[in-house]
RNA sequence: GGUACCUUAGCUCAGAUGGUAGAGCAAUGGACUGAAAAUCCAUGUGUCCCUGGUUCGAUUCCUGGAGGUACCA
């Protein structure tokens, strides 16, 4: 009630930028944060680690002095952190940056992190991670029929429509229900609470042979930069969560030698033009307005902004 | 120059004793509620190198040509 009333006084505009990546939005969320005097909220889930910054083209030093951003390396690759972590986090920065500023700038290539923002998600009951493991020994050892078989008994709503063949939903889903005595499908489609802001949606996007080139060229700036090195440093933690990564898991390959230097460059590129396709995939469904990601375009956009704003 | 082998999907190749063809990879489309840069699903028409011949019918057999590889000179 309180902030509905504040929210129709002070109508608060969220900048939501989104697109594959490469595409050019870190540098616009620059631009746009600097001429609407305000701060960015990132939305990447590789950024969020500190010990990653080359694999990640996380913003420089140089662009973190420009505008201040919230989620660049706040964490270490060893700290449990997911989605819903962020959502807990974000959600209140954002309410409270929103006090003195009228428009916050979101940037992220990460679609499911971007709806957790927009939308929220369902709460679910903490979940104790010993079943994740026993789960995974499982899947491991008897197969994935042992998993299906199991979540058809524990959810059979769920199981109707889950992806079956796709371990790491039939998991989740699992640990929700063997660590709750419910059902997952018993915690979907509760309330949301609602956002008191309002989201301007914008979208980079440019020919796919393009984007491609520009994912290959980054790649290559990156090698240069000394992602080998970087990835060296992790690889004792290579089966951490953080660093299942791309840009990360082929150098690990490469020191295990089960792959060349040039394949696994190769393949980093690869995989990144295949992520950059599922996050295209993903953002399609945004109601967002979409510029060409070329720069000669920033002032446009810019303009867009403004003339929502009045 | 001679001999042998090869030329089929973007790439690597398989194949039919003649009835116009199929795998892997790549690529493309899609899904997505706390692992999400993760994970999973779906999708294969291409002058079968060119030319002429045999044949009802040739990518398949034969002639000639072009390109490639290997060996011999």
């Amino acid at each position: 009630m309180r902030a509905e009333t504040y929210s129709m006084k002070k109508p608060k505009l969220l900048v939501v930028l989104i697109g594959p990546t490469a595409i050019g939005k870190t540098a616009l969320a620059i631009r746009l944060a600097r001429h609407f005097d305000t701060e960015i909220i990132s939305a990447d889930s590789r950024q969020f680690f500190r010990e990653m910054k080359i694999g990640t083209a996380a913003p420089s030093p140089i662009e973190l002095k420009k505008v201040l951003h919230h989620f660049i390396g706040h964490k270490s690759i060893s700290d449990e952190y997911s989605v819903g972590h962020f959502e807990n986090e974000s959600i209140p920065l954002i309410n409270s940056l929103f006090e003195n500023k009228k428009t916050l700038i979101l940037v992220g290539g990460s679609g499911l992190y971007i709806d957790a923002v927009l939308f929220g998600l369902d709460r679910f009951p903490a979940i104790n991670p010993e079943y994740r493991l026993q789960l995974n020994t499982l899947l491991q050892e008897k197969g994935i029929e042992t998993l299906q078989n199991l979540l058809q008994q524990k959810d059979p709503v769920y199981f109707g429509k889950v992806d079956r063949d796709n371990p790491h939903r039939l998991i989740r889903a699992l640990e929700v229900c063997l660590s709750s005595g419910k059902p997952y499908s018993a915690f979907l489609n509760q309330k949301k609470t609602a956002r008191h802001f309002q989201p301007l949606i914008i979208g980079l996007q440019t020919e796919r042979k393009k984007l491609y080139e520009r994912i290959n060229k980054r790649v290559d700036q990156m090698v240069s930069d000394g992602l080998e090195n970087e990835a060296k440093s992790l690889y004792p933690n290579k089966q951490l969560n953080a660093l299942q990564t791309v840009g990360y898991q082929e150098f690990f390959d490469f020191f295990d030698g089960a792959i060349t230097r040039e394949k696994a460059i190769e393949s980093i590129k690869q995989n990144t033009r295949r992520f950059a396709k599922r996050q295209i995939t993903w953002f399609k469904k945004y109601d967002a307005t979409w510029f060409d990601g070329n720069s000669e375009n920033y002032q446009a956009i810019i303009e867009f902004v403004q003339h929502k704003i009045s």
